[in-house]
DNA sequence: ATGTAAGCGAGACGGTACGTCACGTCTTCAC
DNA sequence: GTGAAGACGTGACGTACCGTCTCGCTTACAT
């Protein structure tokens, strides 16, 4: 969620989209989705989200954009909720690479550099904290966004913690999630909340140094 | 903002709600916008948060649940956001106390707890994300965000940073901004983002000593 | 219904429309439905039946073609079928002369004279049969049918027969609803259920002495 | 039309169905409508007709309760109409037998007996006028309907005048048009559009005696 | 007996319209 | 001249059918 928006958003192998409605009964000659239609409706959406962003979205503006009926989108997806989410799942769960450098600091680093890239990406400032907000509301939605924080940034955070412990820069036994909240923390506040116009040039090496030590006086 | 939801939230001494729109200074025999509608607005507001959610919240059902006509309302706030903006400003800015403990790690330790103590109350918790999604996209609200920030959370944060510089406990010179994100990031992100349940009994605690030590480290 | 749709289907004074909702309940400053919107709409409801008739035409469709919301529709009438009843109606009901020639033959004339005209409008000859066959199926409107009848075509019908008595041209205390299905049956089978291209010179006159005569037989 | 729509509407020698679309002559492997299929679908929509009545009727309500694809309704039926019509023309060509009672009133008699017999059937009278108003706006379904009006109840009635004529009951030359309308335009207008609750015992009596009278009188 | 064309059910497709809801603006009347 | 009431045009909601269009069967002819 946090990561992982980042290049290959319309690449083909985005298969997971859309698990929850299995389709193909195949009693008989069964109709089927058109897969055409569903990517169109697809990029429209990416394109309604940039323009308008999730609240003054429409399935209707969906809908025509990608040149397709709104029944086309209601048969695939059962709101605009649920739509979005899927389609951004997808892209989420594309997991990061787990960063290898040797040491804690070289390792948070990493993250922070491809985190930060990824956040910088508009659609992805705009609609994390769309939905981060209908999360308030929405189990469902609550859910499925902590499932994509789980597999994408939480996963990366913890290998990174597990291989400081083993290399000895960490004590063991410490609060998981304490840590994943001083790896991720500062990071998302500056680039979500605060969102300041740019981060200047030594930032990321002066937080992964103190997040570093933060996480060493543990 | 982040911090100062908190107790006299319906004291009556809110006198700063609306200041954007100074209409009518009672030139002549002149009408003015009467207090008590503006009252039973807020509450009426109020109320519809805790019922529906800010997404649900509806003008015109604010005006039905306050005995008063849609005109009221928007005679007084241009919209739905500024309306919500505006009456939680008013709450956010209470300050709140600047601690004073002679330690950088008791000085965060005292705002953790208030801070935490905030996030916890539901009503904080819906609003802040769609406040800061609208913001993404409404650069006026962005700012009075920003504003709301700077002069709750952040001012506080900047005190203890100088009062730590100058007990000599961190060194002078350093990226304020960076300081700021490392203070509040993790608790945000905790709070807001992850919403884990409840925060174990010594998490305050932990996460004022890895912080401190991480501003100690730049 | 039969007659009457003639000349001033546009006339200021048919004030009778919409009765059923009676509107002003008056307590405070109300809002009232706009003239000037009614009228626009009432245009339009006879444009679109004009150019699609009654099966086709749509809500949407009205409220388009007179620049208006469907709302402002929906808050008229509750439905088509209401809609075009009530303007029929209007229409409907302002009376046809009352013919007085001296002799049930020459009244029948006269009275065929207006029918056949009125009966050939295009309006009147499409809207006719969509409305018998609604109330064929709710009985609301099959009512309000029966009384547009019974105020139009049957009750000059009843005055001739009632002078023919009076004049001893015919008996008396003869079946009153089969005089009335002789006078008006034949023309009305041979203008909207046969449709034949138009009538021949001499039809109304022959028309009127044969239906004389079988009144006479009775 | 008017008449016929009585007895043995389900009879399988209604092989008349759908003949305007000849459709395959076996020119290699060739597959045929199935004729089970075809009867399913005729049931479904008298069983339609008469829960939902023609407006209302869809052609997917049809096909759901026949347990058909849409599909093969399409291939047999060009639209809801040319299906009811269709199916409505096949039962009203089954003529009525030709009254012979050696005088005018009484073969008027015997046609308007079996005619009004006919018209209370509630399926006609739902019907009819729903053709009919179709019939104002497509021209193709108004051919048809005369067409079976023609081959129904108009055939008779030129017999039952023929035959008067022959007898010197009335005079030779007459526009025979007017004398079908006098024949069959009152009771129409009774059964169809005045739609009063029953006939009284002697109506149709005096009705045949009145129309014979109006006939000798041309 | 086999090959093949067409009928079959299913249902996806782009559409249009439904009747409802809330939007933010505007107008009317009462206090 | 504020305030309630609410009508106004707008536009989206989610649903129902429209008539067309593939899909994979299955069927029954013509070879």
């Amino acid at each position: 969620m946090l990561v992982g928006m980042t290049s290959n958003a319309d690449a083909p192998e985005t298969q997971s989209a859309r698990p929850p409605q299995p389709r193909r009964r195949a009693p008989a000659g069964a109709a089927v989705l058109r897969e055409d239609v569903t990517e169109a409706i697809r990029t429209a959406v990416f394109e309604e989200l940039a323009a308008v962003g999730y609240g003054r979205m429409s399935i209707e503006g969906i809908a025509r954009r990608a040149g397709v009926g709104k029944t086309a989108v209601y048969r695939r997806w059962r709101s605009k909720l649920h739509l979005v989410l899927d389609l951004v799942s997808a892209v989420a769960v594309q997991g990061l690479p787990m960063p290898d450098t040797g040491s804690l600091e070289g390792d948070l680093r990493l993250l922070y550099e491809v985190t930060s890239r990824a956040l910088r990406h508009p659609v992805a400032g705009q609609i994390i904290p769309d939905l981060q907000a209908e999360a308030a509301r929405n189990p469902e939605i609550a859910e499925a966004m902590q499932k994509a924080l789980r597999e994408g940034q939480q996963s990366v955070a913890s290998g990174i913690v597990a291989a400081a412990v083993a290399r000895g820069e960490m004590r063991d036994g410490v609060d998981e999630d304490l840590t994943l909240d001083l790896i991720s923390g500062p990071l998302y506040w500056r680039a979500v909340v605060v969102r300041g116009p740019k981060l200047p040039k030594e930032y990321l090496a002066s937080l992964a140094r103190a997040t570093a030590a933060a996480l060493k006086a543990l």
